[in-house]
DNA sequence: TCTTATTTGTGCGTATGTATC
DNA sequence: TGATACATACGCACAAATAAG
């Protein structure tokens, strides 16, 4: 899953594996994605290297974390789209 | 911010800014400095950096860490001033 | 209110590899 | 060779918010 010999470092693939998923719509707007303790089973990596992973996508605005709750994808009504 | 061409290292000019936010009150005893995410954000240098940069401060007795909460500007209640 | 479970927040210590001075 | 800095990654401990009972 996690290509460890490549240039594109675990934490970028992670980010672009969960980009993907929202892109497509696997993961709505709204809808919470995969606990830390999930995806460190999934991809077999470190929190600290999906804090950074989730750091790439809340830096982009499509999701954002609630403590307690989770990481959620953000919905159109409250992205930056410059509205 | 940070000037990389003069001979004071990054960490020594992060350590004397938030030297002088507590100088000056701006971060008073008691309170929080920010996270090192936000640090990181905020200087625009590696984690590695920043905590080299906090070493100097608690080296010097003005800030403490408190696992799991943050590092926070010691009290003069509580400074090692021989009490 | 308290306990238990889940989930994110925060920092510590350590390690590897690369690069500059 | 050493100090400094950046980028990346693993494992650990403890705190706070949320949720359910």
């Amino acid at each position: 899953m996690i290509d460890r010999e490549g240039p594109v470092p675990p934490y970028r693939q992670i980010a672009n594996a969960l980009r993907a998923r929202i892109a497509s719509g696997e993961i709505p707007p709204g809808r919470r994605i995969p606990s830390l303790v999930e995806l460190e089973d999934e991809f077999g990596v470190a929190r600290d290297t999906l804090r950074k992973a989730v750091q790439v996508l809340k830096d982009e605005g499509l999701v954002e974390t609630v403590t307690g709750m989770g990481i959620y994808v953000v919905q159109p009504d409250n992205a930056p789209s410059g509205g």
